[in-house]
DNA sequence: TTGTAAGCGTTATCAA
DNA sequence: TTGATAACGCTTACAA
């Protein structure tokens, strides 16, 4: 196997083809009036020399570059790993490209990261991460991008904002619980503070005490399948143990529910029951069978990219972004009944 | 909060510092040589007007976009996550940036994708998917990319091969279960086919023959939690049924050990020995306690980024690709021992 | 439909 | 150290 001839331009296409180098632009920007032999011609010499189009130089006169960054922590996580895999199918699909940025180190590195992003030109930034840090945010704003924000809850004109409707879930659960004949209920949190994380605390709480049931709060470390165990422990080992609980996250549920049985040999649904949050694909797996909401992740990315492409076609005849709406989605949560609920 | 002027380039900078653009070029360009008055002048304009360089043109120009594909299936999968988790941020902390490629659907999606690999002129590709097909590969190298495979067969002169050695983790594999008194010992597999996956089968065999011990294989599906089910399915309702099992990817292990245990009443260790590999988070979870074996996949990445670097240094100086010899780096699995097989 | 020519925002070469 | 100037590969008026 060779190597090609290093960069072979539009030029060289043109000489091979004997046509203009336009021409060869044309025929490979779509819509673009070309004559079905010129194309054809075009087409051979470029197959024959292998060129592909250089999308940085067409990024850099169309002032479009065709990227769109996917900002994110804990992509490894289940959750954010699958929504990164639906976006990235998706802006596939729709002829973009995904550039993924960690933002799990330090604020030099996220904001160094950010700054590719910018460097980069990219047309548009989609936050996943519940990082609460709204700097970044503006700063993609401010050089022009469209910014989709996800489970987040600043919003700036011109944005969309996608989001679980947390109110719905928290009411079925705390309506499970009851039907099931729990009385001491519990919220287990993680100390991240992400807002959608304490919405669904707020809205689970508030649902609690509508249906005249106490419930308590337990908040730790971050969300993991760790901060679960560890707050088992905490509350298992209370006077008043909990019979009931609702996690904010399923990772939080899983380690929850290994640390009650193998630790504290309850049984579940008999001795304690539990509901998590998100369906991540353990949440299925038989030892766990865990209650809980999905959130409808391939419909975000399919929605979140064509909100992106549409929104730009109207961008470029209409009005300037700050005269734009931010456009609110709020999404209703999948409830998936599994059997850590009693009489579920 | 406004949005900036549209484009600021560095002619703004430069006309606001009132020095040349070349000026400001140079301050950015690390290691040139400006002096530390117009680097300073520079820098409080570019700050002011909110400049950044803009990447696609110094791509362009430098022919070297900074951008390192990210090419991978199932990226929303545990072992799969983590590297690509790994790969960016230590990417991003060389100061380049990582565009994810997704190769689950159709070939034309793949190819449509893979397109956009070579449009953007990326410096480098790395292939984290098991994918077998090695046309792929072909196409970034021909267009004069470095090539880093992730656990691949194939070796193409200047490419960095790493892959992780497979025949340790076989033999201590049949040794644990000849010492747990095993006797009737499977291995498990999906049908994908992948080299490395067919290479610890082939391993394993040849270990369970060395030790005089007879091996069955089983395989199906693709390689997920549910494959592990129904292979237990399979395997569990033989005449002889197997009393240690070694499966290919620890998400194998696990379909395998839920089904073991909660459709067939069989208990690990006791009934039924088994181990896993990759060491992905759920290994560790309490409900399995799995013994497997990791893949070093953050030294991956770190080694990985870090030749990447060294070898463009050297590139750039020295012979062509093609003369140089595939680098083949093989790395030794850290054995987890958990609580799967008996005396352990 | 086609070709010519003027950019797009950089960097790199070369004098000064 | 600095500033002109020529690329880099492409798109897009504009004219033919």
């Amino acid at each position: 196997m060779q190597q090609l001839k290093a960069v072979v331009s539009a030029q060289d296409v043109a000489d091979r083809a004997g046509v203009s180098r336009s021409a060869v632009s044309r025929t490979f920007t779509p819509g673009a009036s070309v004559s079905d032999a010129t194309r054809a011609r075009v087409m051979k010499a470029a197959e024959e020399l292998g060129y592909h189009v250089n999308h940085l130089a067409r990024g850099l006169v169309r002032n479009r570059s065709g990227i769109v960054c996917l900002i994110a922590s804990e992509v490894d996580t289940p959750y954010r790993a699958s929504l990164v895999r639906w976006m990235t199918q998706y802006l596939q699909e729709a002829g973009k490209v995904a550039m993924l940025i960690n933002t799990d180190r330090s604020d030099a590195s996220v904001s160094a990261a950010l700054q590719q992003a910018i460097n980069f030109r990219a047309d548009a930034s989609i936050i996943l991460s519940g990082m609460p840090d709204s700097a970044i945010t503006c700063l993609c704003y401010k050089h022009g991008q469209q910014l989709v924000l996800i489970n987040r809850d600043e919003s700036l004109p011109g944005t969309l904002n996608i989001s679980l409707d947390a109110r719905p879930s928290a009411e079925m659960a705390v309506k499970a619980f009851v039907r099931a004949g729990c009385s001491r209920i519990a919220f287990v949190n993680s100390l991240a503070g992400t807002s959608s994380l304490l919405k669904r605390e707020r809205d689970f709480l508030a649902a609690a005490e509508k249906a005249g049931v106490a419930a308590q709060v337990e908040r730790f470390g971050s969300t993991s399948y760790e901060s679960g165990q560890i707050l088992a422990q905490r509350l298992l080992t209370r006077d008043i143990r909990p019979d009931a609980v609702y996690c904010a996250t399923d990772l939080l549920a899983c380690g929850f529910m290994d640390e009650a049985r193998h630790r504290f040999a309850l049984r579940i649904p008999e001795d304690l029951c539990i509901i998590g949050h998100d369906n991540i694909p353990q949440s299925g797996w038989s030892s766990y069978n865990l209650t809980t909401f999905a959130q409808p992740v391939e419909q975000f990315a399919r929605d979140a990219i064509r909100w992106l492409v549409e929104t730009k076609a109207q961008q470029d005849t209409l009005r300037p972004k700050s005269e734009q709406q931010p456009e609110q989605r709020l999404y209703q949560p999948d409830v998936v009944w599994r059997s850590s609920v009693r009489g579920g």
